[in-house]
DNA sequence: GATGAATGAGGGTTCATTCAT
DNA sequence: GATGAATGAACCCTCATTCAT
């Protein structure tokens, strides 16, 4: 096999991931609805009866991409949080700190973003990252509040609704600037935000130190 | 004028707002683009023809929606907030108890809902939201943080930021329930939600007793 | 019967020239599919309704105005053209000339627009203008020429084929004019086209003089 | 390639063709605006969408075939108008020769008439048929007359206006055939009225013979 | 495998016509 | 008589999907 041909087997080979690329891109842009499968073969680099033969309809693409993404980076740290031991705010802490860099990315951010938006509209969506994603994370963020407050190191609080107001404020940051231009003024935007919002939420779920 | 001319003055006025509540419905169940005016008509109990006697496009009726509902519940609200003089914290109260008895009603998140979900695709709901409501909210929020901050009330947060904090909560909690349906397994959960957010957030941003 | 009475009755009984004076105007300015009942009402300064109330449907309209038009002014010029005893060239001369004053104000120039340019889509109009219009004004044109040839004041021309190189002309000038916005430099267009046809026309069937 | 492919690649060549042809025949028959695109796809053989694919729109159709008529008969006569030398009433006689043969071909003829008809209705094909077609035949037309003054053959008529009496007729003859249904009695209509006209015509031009 | 010409169902929009007032 | 709100059939145009090459 010369060279030549294995690259055209590589490029065979990662078609599908360049369509989905392409879709993703274009849905994110334009929504689902208003995407049409010529304009993701064309970013594709690949004609639209190409698309057609490797995803059987356009809805497979949303549905691809969707999949695809099943491990996000979120993910990763989720055997993370499960084994922890220590103070809990530390993997809270990088957890946030991951994820608010991830966002800050657009491509780390568009699948987020496209399943927000299109969830409504595709029930399979709400099921899988249910299933997936938030169904993992959250219980082990969960549990993760839960051994913090056995231990005392937390305030009794309701670990299932704190979850909540660990990744709430990060939403309304995000929410608030891609959708509206609505950014703080002072600039370091996402690092003050994170030190502000951190702050915060220790102060409101650490126990009082013994001498307070 | 007798009785029966009254009544149908009063239908016919009462027409523009009929399409619109249909239009509504339609658009936060289906998404805008895959919405068909045909549907928004019969759901207003009106042919299509109509539907276009007052509204000059599909597109206009999403603006008209957006419009009519320029005076949310949380604007009333501003005043409160912008001559509230005693301990932040009680407004803060009263306006997420508020907001999240609205969110409760579908008929009242409707259209945050679908302003979120169509705010991508026209770029005038986002300018229209940003001068119009989140404009006028959030600096009253954040001018009655920092007078919070000024009178020793509060701790030295940052006002800007810590308007995330206090409704970021309410959108994950609202997102989670609404998009994925993942809601908290004992019930009550809106009170106790927003019990358990108050909480978190209070004991995040007041100042220490001792040191007040 | 009061004035004011007599006034509004007048104005009553003027309503259907008046909608066909509308109809008129918006038929030639945008030709008949293209044209609105909506906007002929609004020239008319009649609501809809009323249209239809002078007129079962659009189509009647333009068979309204093909019929009321049924004695243009060429038409009075045929009890002239069929009695007259002398120099055919007279009555030719006061003919073209009359016609093309006519054709020079808009007004009455608008039916036999509208009929060269709807007479295709409507067999009506083809039909009515052939039977009232030209089946009188050609005949007496064409034996007006038979008479000059009889009388051998006009040379031995077909009478039936000359009237085309009569009116002809004319319909190339006011076309050229109308249609395609071309007209000869020099101003005075009018006058200075039908000497020119005159004279090319005279000299071209009139008989030589040491003939005659 | 064979043979097969051959006329697959022959007809989808040939399919804009296809389209304005059906376009052209719906068109003159309906007029533009009461024509359906489905009556143009069915006539060309295709399905709607198919128009689509080569024209992007209706008025598109339009414009596609007064543009591709561009060079009609007509204008192939203009460089022998231009360099004749002679006797100006041998090229007046071909170039009408010419144009009442081509007039009496429906398909030669469709395009003027679709022109006549909705030149009113699309200021582009005044200005496409002003600067293509009459801006090239009558200047030529003009000098060969002038040509034709300035050398004593002709009387010294005015050019620019004595195109009308040249063509004139010519549109009044298929006017009144066309629309109207009007044509003399006798057959060979076309030759005698020819004939007629340039027997008037030239006898309306032409310098007196010295010895009348 | 890859292409892109072709399809046709479907949706937004218009507008002649009707009719309750 | 007069109005104009309401209707709905019909039209232009789009675009997901197919299939012959």
């Amino acid at each position: 096999m010369t060279e030549t041909q294995k690259k055209f087997r590589r490029r065979a080979e990662a078609r599908p991931d360049e369509v989905l690329n392409a879709a993703l891109a274009v849905f994110v842009e334009k929504g689902y609805a208003a995407a049409k499968v010529d304009e993701v073969a064309r970013r594709a680099g690949v004609s639209k009866g190409t698309v057609y033969l490797y995803f059987p309809s356009k809805e497979a693409l949303i549905e691809g991409i969707v999949r695809r993404a099943v491990a996000p980076i979120a993910l990763r740290a989720v055997p993370d949080l499960e084994t922890f031991e220590g103070d809990p705010r530390l993997p809270i802490t990088m957890l946030l700190t991951v994820l608010i860099q991830q966002l800050a990315r657009p491509e780390a951010s568009a699948v987020p973003r496209l399943v927000i938006r299109e969830v409504m509209s595709f029930p399979f969506i709400a099921n899988f990252y249910r299933n997936e994603v938030l169904g993992k994370v959250m219980p082990a963020l969960i549990r993760l509040i839960e051994r913090g407050v056995e231990t005392g190191q937390l305030r009794p609080v309701d670990p299932e609704l704190t979850v909540r107001s660990i990744i709430g404020p990060l939403l309304a940051h995000v929410a608030l600037g891609e959708l509206f231009g609505i950014t703080p003024a002072k600039g370091l935007e996402l690092e003050r935000f994170l030190a502000n919002h951190l702050d915060i939420l220790f102060h409101g779920i650490s126990a009082q130190p013994e001498e307070a």
